[in-house]
DNA sequence: AACAGTTTGTGATACTTATCATAAAACAAA
DNA sequence: TTTGTTTTATGATAAGTATCACAAACTGTT
């Protein structure tokens, strides 16, 4: 990855993504000097669907802004088990977990769509931080939305049956990520029940039976949701 | 809450909490003015144990420092089951999930233990995080570890059995907590059970079998850990 | 088009965990 | 001390979930 940075940074990318969160974090609070650090530093980089962006245990050395596509950040365990915290979309900073508290990323990243990821380097984000309160602030609110995100969902999935957890992760696809009745999964269901913690087998068996029930339409990867009404009430109550 | 406060506030108590987190974030960045917003209105409440602190839905005026004692966040669902999100011990800064996020509180904390309590205005420390920027990066250091324990946290207890789950617990108050192998549990048999997400049978249940199986000895609050060799393995293994 | 490899799909079965019932012990209040 | 209430404890059983086995469908490659 490090060198794919280098490579790319040599274009001299420029700061003109519409609705950038970091456009938002600068230039609402830095309209005439802010973006000098950033702007400088930043390098944009596509990836192609299943290929790795970040390993565990590389270095931190930049905050990642996802400007298209879709990204996982998932552990893996002593086993070889693999647990996906988060999917992380268009303008969320992904990765904001632990990059002011240690040198060396702590999971695994990877793109699970065609995605462009904008690269800005921490030394630079930290300068940023110190000649610019505002600037602090309004990190230290999307570091605090984007953990509150992950928790909250533990919270969510914990709590329900199995039923419940595949009802809650296709309305999740549905109107977080896609916002339409119709998508094309970007996961297998081996992924789904690794964000879900379940078995690929009882992810498949319930997607079967909500099919068998009429809820949803299946055609190996795209999902129609015919039924949102019962599928909450699955998800509520199980 | 908020009439304690106020009632105490007028005591106008100083900062002279040894190995305080505060002190830490400002002192060593701010030596010589940092103090006054934050001195000025931290407040000390004692609370005892099994009070609560903080309710979901409070609006959110401070930040919570632990100076000593046990506390516990936690969610309530809509079926009235309660999830403990995390366990924070003095010089935590419990709470810093969302407050950079919300308005609101949106988790319960009550204190587990007689606790002593440091509140911080939030409206100060928003102004020390403009006026200082070491601080605003201690501050997202601090947010970084706190949330980043707490997801760390759900991993390690999701891809445990049941054995596992208690195991981890119990090697948790004695070694995080008491540091000790000998300890009274703070917490009930029904919270642990909120805490690791699993029934309270069967974490009576399983910590009689690791009585049995002479692991551990149980005095009803009271346990001693005889063999954290063997409680090690049950935890890495299950 | 054919092949190998992977993912999806289904059934049978074993294992894990929750639920229900009931009793003993601990605790709090009168 | 007695009483009532909560917590701890144990067993039996039911429900939920994982595992194993195998087939079909899909994917990418030659």
């Amino acid at each position: 990855m490090e060198e794919q940075i280098k490579k790319k940074a040599a274009r001299g990318s420029i700061c003109d993504c519409k609705d950038c969160v970091l456009r938002e974090l600068m230039f609402i609070h830095v309209p005439s000097s802010g973006s000098k650090y950033v702007c400088k530093s930043k390098v944009e980089i596509k990836f192609n669907k299943g290929e790795n962006i970040i390993s565990s245990g590389d270095e931190i050395k930049n905050m990642l802004c996802i400007k298209d596509g879709l990204i996982k950040i998932y552990n893996i365990s002593k086993n070889n088990k693999e647990q996906i915290i988060s999917i992380a979309k268009p303008y969320d900073f992904s990765y904001l977990i632990n990059i002011f508290s240690n040198n060396y990323y702590k999971y695994n990243i990877s793109a699970i769509e065609d995605s462009t990821i904008c690269f800005i380097s921490i030394d630079n984000i930290k300068k940023m931080v110190l000649e610019n309160g505002s600037f602090a602030i309004s990190l230290l609110n999307k570091l605090s939305v984007a953990s509150d995100k992950i928790i909250n969902n533990f919270l969510e999935i914990n709590k329900r049956n199995l039923r419940g957890r595949v009802a809650y992760i296709l309305l999740f696809f549905s109107k977080e990520i896609y916002k339409s009745s119709v998508f094309i999964l970007p996961v297998s269901r081996k992924e789904i029940a690794e964000l879900i913690d379940m078995t690929t087998e009882n992810v498949i068996r319930i997607m079967s039976e909500f099919r068998i029930e009429d809820i949803i339409r299946i055609h190996t990867k795209e999902i129609e949701i015919k039924d949102f009404k019962r599928l909450e009430i699955i998800m509520e109550k199980g």
